[in-house]
DNA sequence: ACCTTTTTGGTACAACTGTATTATTAAATC
DNA sequence: GATTTAATAATACAGTTGTACCAAAAAGGT
């Protein structure tokens, strides 16, 4: 068995290095040269740590997923009132600062990316859309929500207002800054709860 | 002044091709060689109708464009109560046939493409919000919409909402279906109008 | 018939791609 | 110190890329 020193941080050091590519010149650049060298490493040095490329993206993808879990989950262990914690969490999805955007960007190429290979499945939407059901169960079972709301197709409008404000916030983030963005999601939170 | 017989039609043919070679083998896939393949074209035939494939990938791209705003244009000129209207646009933007689900693929994957790109800037997003705003206007203008209401946020949610429900619909189409989607469109229009 | 222009197919080329292989260095284990 | 393994670097290779070029064909006008 022999000792490895930082086999994984090294992997992750090389999957950081892929996102600052992807972010730099798109998929089409993700090339094992550009990551190499973005990584400060040989084509050898590279291959030895990921045996093809798709073993590579598909690891960089996992963490950038790994990554948002973590954070929302963070956010799901502090102590605040329902709409509060809804509103936290769902801020933390839609990307409002530079990593967090980076992070969106770069799934979002590797999604669109993937997508005519079949091969590969993502389960990164079902997690969010989890969250979603989490958030209104949440608000309905501490009484905040409006009682004669469908929460099905509740939950299936906040998931889309969701991911559609993060679309927005990606493609054109100078025209929905964080501010706006936080008014936008507490205006669809106090809508449909009490008061 | 030639006498050019069907310049045109031919530059549409291939931009089909192109959209046909992006579904199939994505953003990727879409290399002059594959396109004229698909076209049944040599490449020195195809690289006489674009002198660049950049300048046909920006060309395709506006065909989809223009596609998808006369689709829309043909449904707002029909005669409908104020409420059906909106309904009826807002399922032209959201993909629920193979037909414009094509569309929205070619259009996430070529937007994808151009961001780390910037000399091109893509304004295709501005027509949708426009289209918005005029139906929360129409909504307005005809006294259907909730009074309470701030109009200028509630713009923002739908274009979100709407543009959410479209990224889901071409991401996960076996979980969402046509009639799902005008159930959940059906039910936001309803709870931002009076009844 | 001729000539001009449009349209096409074929080939060539330099650059880049993922992967494979090799030799060499650094580190750990005995 | 010897030896085994981890880690790196360099190079090679076959395939693909966008683009350029050119000769042949088709079409249109005179």
């Amino acid at each position: 068995m022999p000792k490895i020193v930082n086999h994984d941080d090294r992997r992750e050091k090389i999957a950081r290095a892929t996102w600052q590519v992807i972010l730099d010149k798109g998929m089409e650049g993700a090339t094992v040269r550009n990551i190499a060298k973005e990584a400060g490493l040989s084509l050898g040095a590279l291959r030895y740590y990921f045996k093809s490329q798709d073993e590579l993206l598909v690891y960089a993808m996992e963490l950038v997923k790994n990554r948002a879990t973590k954070r929302i989950t963070a956010v799901s262990k502090k102590e605040l009132p329902p709409k509060e914690m809804a509103i936290e969490i769902l801020m933390e999805i839609v990307p409002t600062n530079a990593q967090t955007r980076a992070e969106m960007e770069v799934w979002l190429a590797f999604v669109t990316y993937m997508k005519p290979r079949k091969h590969a499945k993502l389960h990164i939407n079902d997690d969010i859309l989890q969250g979603m059901e989490k958030i209104m169960q949440y608000l309905s079972a501490t009484g905040n929500l409006r009682a004669e709301l469908d929460v099905s197709i509740e939950t299936e409008r906040l998931y889309a207002f969701i991911d559609g404000l993060a679309l927005h916030a990606l493609l054109h983030p100078e025209h929905l800054s964080p501010e706006q963005i936080r008014k936008t999601i507490t205006y669809h939170i106090d809508q449909i709860c009490i008061f």
